[in-house]
DNA sequence: TCGTCAATTCAACGATTCTAGAAATATAGG
DNA sequence: CCTATATTTCTAGAATCGTTGAATTGACGA
C-alpha cells in the first residue's frame, strides 16, 4: 500500500455510508452481501448503494463478483490489513512507545496472534 | 475512538496535503513544527496550511501550541494510534488470520514493543 | 508606540462530491 | 418472447471542499 492507495482509502472510508457498508462486509466475512441487502441495511437508494460501492471498489477495499441476478460485494481484508499497516508504519516511524496501545487493542480483540509465530510479508 | 471521530479521522487523513503534513510531523516527533516550516516543506501557501492545520486539529489528529510569535503543531499520537487500534478491530472482527499481516508489518518497522509488554489501555 | 514577522481569518471562485430519480442493462423464469 | 428482479448508468442540482489573495490578529524588538 502507497500514499496514493492509502489515500484513496481514506478518502472511500471518509463517507458515513462507506464506511458503515465497510464496516457491514467486514461483519458479514469473506461471503460477502448482494448489493440489495446492503443497500437495505446501511439505508439507502439503490442508485446511491451502487455509487459508493463503486466508489470502495474503486479504491480497493471491496471486491465484487456477479451470483445469478446478484452482485456479490465482500471486504478486501488484504486491502484493509495494508491500510492498518501503512499507518502502523508512519505512526510507529522512530516511536516505539507510541503503536504499542494499538498492537494491544488488537490483542484484546481476542484476534490477532502474536507476530512472532507470523511469517514476515 | 468511536465511529464519528473515526469518520473525521479518515476524512482529514484522505487529503494529499494533510497527509503529507501528519506524516512529516510523524516525523518531527513530540516536538512538532512551526505552521511556517510545515507550509514550506509539504509546498502550500500560509493561508492554505492554515486551512488545513486547522482541520487536522478539529479531527483531533495534531496539536498546538504557541511559542513566541511561532505556532508549532505536532502529531497527536494518542489519535493515530486510536485510529489503528478502530481499524484492527474493525478488521480483525471474527477474522484472526487477516491482522496478523499487519502486526507483522509493524514488527518489521522495528519499533512495536510485543504486546504482552503493556498494559491494556 | 511603531514596524515587522508569523500565522489566521475572510471572501470569492472553481472543482469535486453526494443525492435522487429516470432510464438502461443483465439475468432468470414462465 | 415477455415479464419481473437486481443493479448500474445517466442527468441534474445542492452541498461541501480546496485554493487564492487581501485583510487581520498577536507577539516581539527598536
Amino acid at each position: 500500500m502507497d500514499q496514493t492507495q492509502a489515500l484513496d482509502a481514506f478518502g472511500a472510508l471518509s463517507q458515513e455510508t462507506r464506511l458503515a457498508m465497510v464496516r457491514l462486509l467486514v461483519r458479514a466475512g469473506p461471503g460477502g452481501l448482494p448489493a440489495g441487502t446492503i443497500a437495505e441495511e446501511v439505508g439507502v437508494s439503490a442508485s446511491g448503494a451502487s455509487f459508493h460501492l463503486a466508489h470502495l471498489e474503486r479504491a480497493g477495499l471491496v471486491e465484487s463478483r456477479r451470483e445469478a441476478r446478484s452482485i456479490i460485494y465482500s471486504a478486501s481484508f488484504t486491502a484493509l490489513s495494508g491500510l492498518v499497516a501503512f499507518l502502523m508504519r508512519d505512526c510507529c516511524q522512530g516511536h516505539p512507545e507510541i503503536c504499542a496501545p494499538a498492537t494491544a487493542t488488537a490483542a484484546d480483540a481476542a484476534c490477532c496472534t502474536p507476530a512472532r509465530e507470523v511469517d514476515h510479508v
